[in-house]
RNA sequence: GGGUCCAUAGUCCAGUUGGUUAUGACGUCGCCCUUACACGGCGAAGAUCCAGGGUUCGAAUCCCUGUGGACCCA
């Protein structure tokens, strides 16, 4: 009758030990053979420390998601990778050695940038392992390995040759820090204070002045018209008159134009290249000639006149103070503006006319809305997120960036006639270094070649993923098999990003989608609901909590706290008491421990009643296990294990177990109903929860790992979960009693069990010591 | 301006196709070492279910309008 567990809490230092028996016996290694399941994994980048408590929970879900399908018999590639390519850690880079990267050799600035990352990505990959992923970190990959690029490179060259890419001189949203054109996925809106200038301009011809207000005064010089709306009745007579600008001696006209609203300053707005995406749009449209005002450093070119050189901030604040003096200015009102803003540097963007590259996509919106609708999403509102942005898809994808850390695109242009060509694929091309493989240009014959300069943007590379992983072009018969995945999971801010370029990608090049499901989780904010960043100092690190509280710990928070698809709210405090749930486990198992296993006996009432009630759970799990909604389980297991089984059940079937006063099959059924419940519950547990679970199964029930098991199903055991509410009240209601009157709770009491509950008299005298 | 989502105790959250007394956790406050567990047990307090209207015998739940919030798009 000892337990053979001895301690009295779950010591999350074992987990170590497990891991070890994992890693040595491989359970977790793939084959792909029958039902295979293909996880999308993302590749989290290495940004800098600490890595994000959000992402940490996000992985572990990722993790039970792997576990889900194993128990479902699957054979599941779960692959491991890190995203290298970018922006982040080029800052990182300048910042730590205080260099700017166009300043710096090339290949000395790449190499600082993959040492920073080999050390971030150190403490995340141990981070990952740690929580007990069962991914596979024996050849996890990098987005910038000469494997990865040469793919990238490869799939880029295939639609080169399908016509689906070319240069074009168009205005670019240019993020001047940066240096570097960026695409409309990568800007972000803020309301920033600003000044709302109203100019006076001279009607020709007319003694009479048109007020025109402006966020953009320093943009005089590259104003080409002004518009109005069509039906606004103030402007009518003076269309197609023109107007001197102020400061600038050139005339416009007034045309008119929808976008133009009456109620915004005068009504009447001046359109330049380039102060908005409206502007854009305007040139095209009324097909006027566009003026660069501002270069790629952020300062005015030389049609600005006196302010040329300027920065453009400067150059406002000057050309406000100007007008003034010249006596243009009718009012300066403050207003939020909402502005454009570059998601990488912060700092709002301008709109440059730049030749890029650009690879078609308006052609593929009806096709990746046909995929799109066949992809079943968990949970289903979020496929919204990526149908509002199919709408809103406007332009192709411009793709070119004037950074270096990178995939380069793998282009030579001819010396004399300056023909761009493109490699065979199959090999990882370095143009800013490499000799051209390229012997004869195919338009004029001459033999020099330049290499470009330019790399992808790094959607171009993580949007490849399910490629990758699937061994396209490497080894046909693994992608067979392994292609389309199964499942991408993903957080829901980068739907219309990494979600949206994967489907493109991998449309233009397979024609199919490349996964059947997409899971799409919220993000980690603070406990109060906010954002976490360093600025506000909110952030936590995982790092010391899965220390301090051990990954089961974390995993169980993460699976009961993140409800699928909504953000969730990170507190350590909340962490830390979770455990006490693991603790409870621990000791429900060591209690069951002091009575050998009994595979089989004859159930009385209660024993029937408590694996009703198991089952209604097994259905429940069941449930959320196949959306991957581990919030379902995990909050329902914990429900059934705290409040039915160990406070109800266990106390009634005590008494019996230890036999005094029972027939030796009552006992047997007790034991019998206790493990079967336990191993259930473990089972149950086991995605969520690997460690605690694994450790316990070894313990009571098996020679081996847990994680070879299968789900189990439902027995369908008569119906007694009808009793459960009146089973609880009476032995509450009891406990009151003995309460009220001051007894200890083995204290005799008179107290009759009611007609209803007859079935389980003989338990509940003995668990209350009931006289009567 | 448009879209998606959200609004339930101090905090977080559940609430299946509408159906008696609205779930659980955290926190708070009492009492209790009862041979699995004080990382525990028992109990208590704490909710005009955002507002207004509608459908219905009956609404936290369905519909409409509004208010507030998060995110996205123009």
């Amino acid at each position: 009758m000892e337990p053979t567990i001895k301690e009295t809490a779950w010591n999350p230092e074992i987990e170590k030990q497990i891991l070890k028996q994992w890693e040595e016996s491989r359970i977790y290694d793939f084959y792909a053979e029958g039902d295979i399941f293909v996880i999308d994994t993302p590749p989290p980048y290495p940004s800098g420390r600490p890595w994000h408590i959000g992402a940490a929970a996000h992985y572990t879900q990722i993790d039970m998601i792997a576990r889900t399908a194993r128990m479902l018999s699957k054979n599941v590639l779960f692959p491991i990778g890190i995203d290298r390519n970018g922006l982040p850690v080029e800052m990182y880079t300048e910042k730590k050695y205080n260099i700017r990267m166009h300043e710096t050799d090339r290949g000395e600035f790449l190499k600082l940038c993959a040492t920073a990352l080999d050390d971030l990505e150190a403490e995340m990959i141990q981070i990952m392992k740690s929580l007990g992923l069962s991914g596979n970190f024996s050849d996890y990959y990098r987005t910038d390995s000469e494997q990865y690029r040469t793919l990238t490179q490869s799939t880029f060259i295939e639609l080169w040759k399908k016509g689906l890419v070319y240069i074009a001189n168009r205005p670019n949203n240019y993020d001047w820090v940066t240096g570097t054109t960026i695409a409309d996925a990568e800007i972000t809106y803020e309301e920033i204070p600003t000044k709302l200038v109203y100019m006076k301009f001279k009607i020709k011809g007319r003694d009479q002045i048109l007020t025109i207000a402006s966020t953009r005064p320093e943009l005089l010089c590259a104003c080409q018209a002004i518009v109005v709306n069509p039906e606004d009745e103030r402007y009518m007579d003076l269309l197609g008159t023109k107007v001197a600008i102020p400061l600038i001696n050139r005339d416009v006209e007034i045309k008119t134009h929808p976008s133009a609203e009456k109620e915004f300053g005068s009504g009447a707005v001046m359109v330049c290249s380039y102060g908005d995406q409206n502007d854009v749009a305007l040139f095209r449209e009324l097909k006027l000639q566009e003026i660069v005002a501002i270069d790629t450093n952020g300062r005015l070119t030389e049609v600005a006149g006196p302010y040329a050189g300027l920065k453009v901030k400067q150059a406002r604040e000057k050309i406000i103070v100007d007008l003034q003096n010249h006596g243009f200015v009718e009012k300066i009102e403050s207003i939020n503006h909402r502005t454009p803003i570059s998601e990488r540097s912060k700092i709002p963007i301008e709109i440059i006319p730049m030749e890029e590259y650009y690879l078609k996509q308006k052609d593929s919106v009806e096709r990746i809305r046909d995929l799109s609708s066949k992809i079943v999403f968990h949970p289903a509102m979020h496929k919204q997120i990526l149908m509002n942005w199919l709408e809103s898809i406007s332009i192709d994808w411009p793709i070119s960036r004037r950074r270096y850390y990178g995939t380069e695109i793998p282009i030579w242009y001819c010396k004399s006639c300056k023909e761009p060509h493109v490699p065979e694929p199959g090999k990882y091309y370095k143009p800013w270094k490499d000799k051209s493989p390229i012997r004869k240009c195919i338009k004029c014959g001459a033999a020099e070649f330049m290499g470009e300069e330019r790399t992808f943007d790094t959607w171009m590379d993580s949007s490849i993923s399910p490629l990758y992983i699937s061994k396209y072009k490497q080894d046909e018969e693994f992608f067979r098999k392994t292609y389309p995945a199964t499942i991408r999971p993903q957080s829901k801010d980068i739907v219309r990003t990494w979600l949206y370029y994967t489907i493109l990608r991998c449309e233009q090049l397979t024609s199919k989608s490349p996964w059947h499901e997409a899971w799409i989780m919220g993000y980690g904010v603070d406990e109060h609901g906010s954002k976490m960043s360093k600025s506000k100092g909110n952030v936590i690190d995982p790092l010391p909590i899965i220390q301090k509280f051990g990954a089961d710990t974390f995993r169980f928070w993460s699976a009961s706290e993140i409800n699928l698809g909504y953000d969730f709210r990170c507190s350590e405090q909340k962490i830390e008491t979770t455990k006490k749930f693991l603790s409870k486990l621990w000791n429900v198992s060591r209690f069951l421990s002091s009575f050998a296993v009994i595979k089989s006996g004859k159930t009385s009432p209660s024993d029937k009643w408590i694996l009703s009630e198991l089952d209604r759970l097994v259905l429940e799990c069941k449930k959320g296990y196949s959306e991957y909604n581990f919030f379902i389980p995990a909050t329902a297991i914990r429900e059934f294990t705290w409040n039915l089984f160990a406070a109800h059940y266990i106390e009634m079937a005590k008494g019996r177990a230890y036999g005094a006063g029972f027939a030796e099959d009552e006992r047997d059924g007790a034991i019998f109903t206790l493990h079967k419940v336990l191993s259930t519950l473990l089972i149950l547990l086991a995605p969520i929860t690997p460690f605690i679970t694994d450790y316990l199964w070894q313990n009571l029930y098996a020679e081996k790992t847990i994680h070879n098991e299968r789900f189990v199903e439902t027995e369908n055991h008569e119906d007694w979960t009808k009793f459960t509410k009146e089973i609880t009240e009476f032995n509450s209601d009891v406990w009151n009693k003995k309460k009220g009157s001051g007894l200890s709770l083995k204290d005799p009491i008179e107290i009759p069990v009611p007609s209803s509950l007859e079935p389980f008299a003989k338990d509940l005298r003995t668990m209350h010591n009931l006289k009567y």
